[in-house]
DNA sequence: CCCCCCCC
């Protein structure tokens, strides 16, 4: 392989020839001389590598070759990890062609590697065949519309190469207008725009896309303002990108959008996104003004209705934390409606928890938000897609819908029905994983896990609560002893308060946190629990929740049972609560204490064993093939 | 010009 695979001419029709989309036909091969990252410049610091700015996608800036001549251009930043290298041979399978500042500015948007730098492609410095930079003339827009009369290269030696590089007669259109069949062309003449070729470089664009997902209109005010403002997500098959409509633009905009339907949409103002405040693929978005253009579409068979990147659950442990992913299961429990209080701004939330499994044998819980978990009415076990929820750490791994997530319910894709068979066929009867940190752990939050239980050894030789995030587990245990000093403390009687009250006087009992005083304290548990299984011990930490089952009465009754003296009573109380057998759930966290660190283990949940469904746990485990193995 | 997306 060699500089001769070059595909000669192709830098001359690239930079001349707006409407030269046979130029990709058979694949235009280049070679990429320089990559950069737009913001080394800035940076000054040669051969080092910048950091993007947060939140900003990084965008390259190569030098593309033909051998002959050479040009600079913009790849597309979902192509920054094709692993694009200076020297690399690429195959270039479409671009758009922008006017800047009438100058002519190139996007990559297709792009593979043919093969990567390698010595026999080094040139020989004093090789006479160098590209050569094509001369500015030719990028050059003329005002009164007279492009691609390029002259040519006058300052070029004799020594290059002159024949193969003279420029077809391009059309003097402008802007660029990638696809001119009269299928993509707008009500307003113009041609249809990719989404993925919009930059703040372009003007006079048309989209034709489809409304992925509309917001509510939202009220804000701050000390900047306060207004009202909408978003949509519009797609079509190269992309998708945000737009939101302020004030006015509500008024005109909101009832003209209907999701799922497909518009043109021209005349939006293209911002760079702000990365974190958006799930959705794209560094730009749109902003409406009074004077954007919204033309509903009905020929729009062929705008995609939603492109999915599923990540299979087996696969969420490698997808970072926070960042959103696209999936589908099948519905294996659907937790009951519940709701929530924000620790920050005391709103409550009502929320549903979905357990979605698939073919890969794991499991993962869903949140559903609102009006989302609210309507969830379902039967049975439905095949659902979510479009960009928000992965969390919970459990190991856990989703979460956001305002822009979709949900569909038995989409009609080729995974879905997929799904479906494999679920009914197989799936049903299966036991699933969870994603748990740690090494080993069990499902949290919800009851506990039989088939998923710890011993209190392995718990101990996983080092479960040593990593940086707690751990979760379930392990059943008896209790061999209860520590019966401090076994309860004086609360404060506000609700949602809990904090620890001081006696300044007979019935005076304080909140410093609530600044009342109240007649008499709550007592809450705070128990030290020794326990044990078969193979190991360790002491769990229990509050209140956990001492009222595991005593089966209040820490009051038996703080009154101690004051007025009754000490049999309170013996009696702490002997019926030790040597019983419960199901723990516990959240293992290490902390340190004078300079001493080790990991607690607070129970999350505790409940009595059922004897009868242990039973029948057994009874169904010794019918199933893993009794029939033994 | 928003940007909250929450809990165990």
């Amino acid at each position: 392989m060699s500089v001769d695979m070059l595909t000669k001419g192709a830098i001359m029709r690239l930079a001349t020839c707006d409407d030269d989309d046979d130029l990709f036909n058979s694949g235009v091969v280049l070679q990429a001389l320089s990559v950069k990252s737009i913001n080394e410049g800035k940076e000054g610091k040669q051969g080092e590598k910048p950091a993007p700015k947060p939140g900003q996608a990084e965008r390259l800036r190569i030098i593309l070759s033909d051998g002959e001549w050479f040009m600079q251009a913009m790849l597309a930043t979902q192509l920054n990890d094709v692993g694009i290298e200076k020297n690399s041979i690429v195959r270039i399978s479409r671009a758009s062609r922008n006017i800047v500042q009438n100058r002519r500015l190139v996007i990559v948007l297709g792009l593979e590697i043919v093969q990567h730098f390698d010595e026999k492609l080094r040139r020989d410095p004093n090789d006479e065949k160098q590209p050569w930079s094509l001369p500015s003339e030719y990028l050059k827009v003329k005002p009164d519309g007279e492009n691609g009369q390029s002259p040519a290269p006058q300052s070029k030696p004799a020594a290059a190469p002159s024949t193969s590089a003279v420029p077809r007669t391009s059309t003097p259109q402008l802007p660029a207008q990638p696809h001119r069949d009269s299928k993509n062309t707008a009500p307003n003449g113009r041609s249809i725009y990719p989404i993925e070729g919009l930059s703040p470089y372009q003007n006079n664009w048309t989209i034709k896309a489809r409304v992925t997902q509309k917001s509510d209109i939202r009220r804000w005010s701050n000390q900047r303002g306060e207004g009202r403002l909408f978003n949509v997500t519009l797609m079509d098959d190269t992309g998708e990108i945000r737009a939101t409509g302020f004030n006015q633009a509500v008024d005109e905009l909101y009832d003209k959008f209907e999701e799922g339907k497909v518009y043109f949409v021209s005349k939006a103002r293209v911002n760079l996104a702000k990365k974190k405040f958006s799930n959705v693929n794209n560094d730009y978005e749109l902003s409406l003004e009074r004077s954007t253009e919204v033309e509903p579409c009905l020929e729009a068979a062929d705008v995609p209705t939603i492109k999915y990147n599923f990540v299979k659950l087996d696969a969420l442990q490698e997808v970072p934390k926070d960042s959103n992913c696209d999936v589908i299961g099948v519905v294996k429990e659907v937790g009951e409606l519940s709701e929530i209080t924000t620790k920050t701004t005391n709103r409550t939330m009502k929320k549903r928890e979905l357990t979605l499994v698939d073919d890969t044998g794991f499991s993962v819980r869903v949140t559903l938000w609102g009006n989302t978990a609210e309507k969830y009415e379902e039967e049975g076990h439905p095949v659902i897609a979510f479009k960009g929820v928000k992965v969390g750490d919970f459990g190991g791994r856990s989703l979460s819908m956001l305002m822009s997530s979709m949900m569909f319910v038995n989409p009609d894709t080729t995974e879905a029905f997929h799904l479906r068979g494999w679920f009914d066929d197989d799936g049903k009867t299966l036991q699933f994983s969870s994603h748990t940190s740690g090494g080993g752990g069990a499902g949290t939050g919800r009851g506990f896990d039989r088939d998923d239980q710890r011993t209190l050894m392995e718990i101990k030789n996983a080092n479960l609560g040593m990593g940086d995030q707690p751990d979760y587990f379930s392990s059943r245990a008896t209790i061999m002893h209860i520590k019966d000093n401090n076994f309860a403390y004086p609360a404060c009687r506000s609700p949602d308060c809990n904090k620890k009250v001081v006696e300044n006087g007979p019935g005076e009992w304080r909140c410093e946190k609530c600044n009342v005083s109240h007649s008499s304290p709550d007592y809450r548990f705070m128990l030290q629990l020794a326990v044990a299984d078969l193979h190991g011990q360790a002491w769990f930490q229990g509050f209140n929740d956990a001492g009222q089952i595991i005593f089966n009465r209040s820490a009051n009754e038996i703080m009154q049972m101690k004051e007025a003296g009754d000490d049999d009573g309170v013996l009696r109380a702490f002997a019926q609560a030790n040597y019983q057998a419960f199901n723990f759930n516990c959240r293992a966290k290490a902390d340190t204490w004078n300079d001493e660190t080790r990991v607690r283990y607070g129970i999350t949940k505790v409940e009595p064993v059922d004897f009868v469904k242990e039973a029948q746990y057994m009874r169904d485990k010794l019918q199933s093939e893993w009794g029939a193995e033994i």
